[in-house]
RNA sequence: GCCGAGAUAGCCAAGGUGGUCACGGCGGAGGUCUGAAAAACCCCAGAUGUCAGUUCGACUCUGACUCUCGGCA
């Protein structure tokens, strides 16, 4: 059995996570975009201070440091602290790592518990079977200087079918442009008919959303200033005499370049308060977008 | 009180010889997504301070009023 705790952020899936690991003899997965990095805590909520705060590497490589924290009541939480904000990280790494860790999990007959708001990467390691392989940064980065109108050319030639088929959306979307020219330089083509079925036997997978719209904006506008009462600009600050900027993938990341702006003195501090706590009530409204297109997510909301 | 500048959407804001006026950005609603997803992108709604005058026609010109911001007293 899996579980899969996902929603809205701001909904405490952590905590209810926490409550099946006790219920069912379990273990967190982090299936957060963002907690993946080390060094970025305080700003994307990562929940340390239920932890004993020491970090166990199982298994370190070049790439990656797969490893947990464990909780005051001994239960583990695994990746967290992958990787440097530096570097980047996809839905591929994370359902190489999530399978890894699961397989860990069972084999000493624990029961994984998926908990994270990036659905993406749930949705990936749930249902993805595509054999389109992993991202290629080589072609990614050639193509990132070509503008939309050359970008649509290129998959234009490439695959005309293909291009004709896209939404304006798509079309004007240069990362899933390059995406789709990347594919089809590395596979040869994109394989239309790759099916999206579950890919483990046994998966519970349970969603949290805010019942009202001003529930949502509370929360969250609470929560930032929580975060900066703990010391979100400090962290920022730590961050950025450490050479790290707005360009480091991990950076990019919601708070973040709102506290370098105001850093910088481009805007006041209620001005980054309002913009923070903009950019969170944006995102979950694109969380629920997303998520409510799955029917197996059984909701409950708080 | 006097002088000057201004008043365009929830906020910021461009404009033009008077001709269906109305560029943008933010914010708001909705949406897209098969390995960048806290990303990137699509799309929709919404405005000329008040009153008069000139005119076939005023957001634009004139006057008064109201309000705002500077300066002087």
């Amino acid at each position: 059995m899996i579980y899969v705790m996902t929603g809205q952020t701001a909904t405490g899936k952590t905590a209810r996570a926490l409550e099946l690991a006790q219920i069912y003899n379990g273990e967190l997965i982090n299936a957060d975009s963002r907690q993946v990095y080390t060094g970025l805590d305080i700003v994307t909520g990562k929940d340390l201070d239920l932890t004993t705060h020491t970090f166990t590497s199982v298994q370190k490589s070049e790439q990656f440091d797969i490893g947990y924290y464990e909780t005051t009541s001994s239960m583990r939480i695994w990746l967290y602290d992958v990787l440097s904000p530096k570097n980047p990280f996809s839905a591929f790494d994370f359902v190489r790592l999530a399978k890894t860790v699961i397989s860990d999990i069972r084999s000493r007959g624990k029961t994984p518990i998926i908990v994270g708001g990036t659905y993406f990467y749930i949705s990936q390691l749930l249902y993805g079977a595509s054999s389109a392989g992993e991202p290629n940064w080589e072609i990614r980065k050639e193509l990132s200087t070509k503008s939309i109108e050359e970008l649509q050319e290129i998959l234009s030639l490439l695959d005309t079918n293909l291009f004709q088929s896209l939404n304006q959306s798509e079309r004007r979307n240069p990362q899933r442009l390059i995406r789709k020219i990347e594919i089809i330089k590395t596979q040869g083509a994109i394989c239309s008919t790759s099916s999206r079925e579950m890919q483990f036997t046994e998966v519970e997978i349970r969603g949290l959303c805010h019942r009202e719209k001003h529930n949502l904006e509370e929360k969250i506008r609470a929560r930032v200033l929580s975060r900066l009462e703990k010391g979100a600009l400090e962290e920022v600050q730590n961050l950025v005499r450490k050479g790290y900027s707005m360009q480091d993938p991990g950076i990019k990341t919601i708070g973040y370049p709102q506290i370098i702006s105001h850093l910088a003195g481009d805007i006041n501090y209620e001005g980054l308060i309002k913009a923070w706590t903009t950019k969170e009530i944006q995102y979950a409204k694109r969380q629920m977008t997303l998520m409510k297109s799955d029917s197996h997510i059984q909701w409950s909301t708080v």
